[in-house]
RNA sequence: GCGGAUAUCGUCAAGUGGUUAAGACCUCGGAUUGUGGUUCCGAUAUGCGUGGGUUCGAGUCCCACUAUCCGCCCCA
């Protein structure tokens, strides 16, 4: 028989795992919560076409990433990042017509078929929030803060944030065409990947990889034009503004020009936070500023930022979590009797086990040690005269107590 | 899609062509019929990713395949 292994790419959260996940999540919750987001959760599949047209059909992840199936008919696919679906239910649902701002907060699965390696799986788990109907750089500030703080909160202080400003879809059209003009005359140096995207997305140019085209972009006249602050003066506005809100807020950031960031819908912010703890896999967060995805989806237009965490790089950057000791564990040759008594701590919130199978007393006790704070003993001694007897595991100490004082010893 | 590396018990591993494939941890049992976490003893791979080949003899050499890991690309 041959045995089913999981698929490529993914991985099971095993449950001496499950508490490090149970921390981020718990973390997401109370700090996101004190910004005023609420939890939303949206289908792991939607309809291909909202990635489509919500990531963007010149990204990677909607051209050769994305896992899509057919069935009755129509195309669908599993989230590749959840942005799309989120933004999707805030039309389908209104949310325009709230109190702007509109603060949402996800976490899940999403999945891509990459090669999986070093922090990328095929399916991974991000945790995100967006914030809708603030087009001021107050809210890109708050959003970077609630990502610094959230990491800080896990105790993550010293990630170096990346900030850049891609311009407005005017300044951009303008500075793609500049680009476009002065690497003209390369155009036949450059890979094939660069020469795709000369049409397509000329800002992906800029952080290609390879020697050849990074050595062509080193070039004066051509940094010349990277280098230059193509935004318009709103956009550069923005830009500083928010840059006066870290400043103040004590956000550390390194700006960095060459930050575009493979989805097509950001506008203005986009930042990641990245670790060298990481291996080359070392953004732990990215987001931005989208302003047009909303109406690009059909919805009123309505200003949005968002970013976010792959919590499997995350999880890698922590210290592992050790796991809960169980209150007690009761020692006895009567399991009648254990079973009665676990059950009345049980109720009373104690964590507690007991042996289901008839081990010997030594057997019993040696699992208490490595499972539990409290040996609670409760042999045919105890049992005629109604008592329990209580051993500390650490200490050694011991009391024979009356049964219905074993509350009261557990907490001692 | 393109490179590179690896594959021996549940886990970590030794093994470099020659009987019966070390050892450690975990698990289970015993020493110990009511006192553990220390100690001692014992059990646990007819098997070395899969399929072929070379050889008197293969975990070890050769070929193919598969899987995993790492890197490129891209991203969280």
């Amino acid at each position: 028989m041959t045995i089913i292994k999981v698929i490529k790419g993914t991985k099971d959260i095993l449950p001496q795992d499950a508490g490090a996940w149970q921390r981020l999540e718990a973390k997401a919750l109370e700090v996101f919560s004190k910004y005023g987001y609420r939890e939303i959760r949206t289908p792991i599949f939607e309809a291909t076409e909202l990635f489509a047209r919500g990531v963007g059909d010149t990204t990677d992840i909607v051209n050769k990433e994305m896992y899509t199936f057919e069935k009755s008919d129509r195309s669908l696919t599993l989230r590749p990042e959840n942005t799309a679906g989120v933004v999707r239910s805030f039309i389908e649902n209104g949310m325009a017509r709230l109190s702007a701002p509109v603060k949402l907060w996800y976490k899940g699965p999403m999945f891509r078929y990459e090669r999986p390696q070093a922090g990328r799986q095929r399916q991974f788990h991000q945790v995100g929030v967006e914030m809708f109907g603030i087009k001021q750089p107050s809210a890109d500030a708050e959003v970077i803060m609630l990502a610094v703080d959230y990491l800080k909160s896990l105790g993550l202080n010293d990630l170096v944030v990346e900030l850049n400003s891609l311009g407005c879809p005017k300044c951009r059209e303008e500075y793609k065409a500049k680009i476009k003009e002065v690497l003209k005359p390369e155009f036949e140096n450059l890979c094939e990947d660069c020469r795709n995207r000369y049409e397509k997305n000329p800002l992906r140019l800029l952080d290609c990889k390879v020697e050849s085209c990074k050595a062509i972009f080193e070039k004066p006249e051509i940094q010349k034009v990277i280098q230059s602050d193509f935004i318009c003066e709103e956009c550069a506005e923005h830009y500083s503004s928010l840059k006066t809100y870290l400043d103040k807020l004590g956000v550390k950031y390194v700006e960095n020009k060459l930050l575009v960031r493979g989805l097509d819908y950001y506008n203005r912010t986009v930042f990641e936070i990245k670790s060298n703890n990481l291996g080359s896999q070392n953004a732990v967060c990215g987001g931005g500023r989208y302003d047009s995805l909303v109406k690009n989806l059909g919805g009123e237009d309505t200003s949005a930022v968002g970013w976010a965490m792959g919590m499997e790089r995350l999880n890698s950057l922590l210290p592992e979590v050790e796991p809960e000791k169980l209150d007690g564990y009761i020692v006895s040759n009567s399991p009648l009797e254990a079973f009665a008594l676990a059950q009345e701590l049980r109720d009373a919130g104690k964590k507690v086990e007991f042996d289901l199978s008839n081990k010997k007393f030594t057997k019993q006790l040696e699992k208490a040690s490595k499972t539990a704070k409290f040996a609670i003993i409760l042999g045919e001694d105890e049992i005629n005269l109604n008592k329990v007897s209580v051993k500390n595991l650490e200490t050694s100490e011991q009391v024979t107590v009356d049964r219905n004082m074993v509350l009261n010893q557990l907490e001692k």
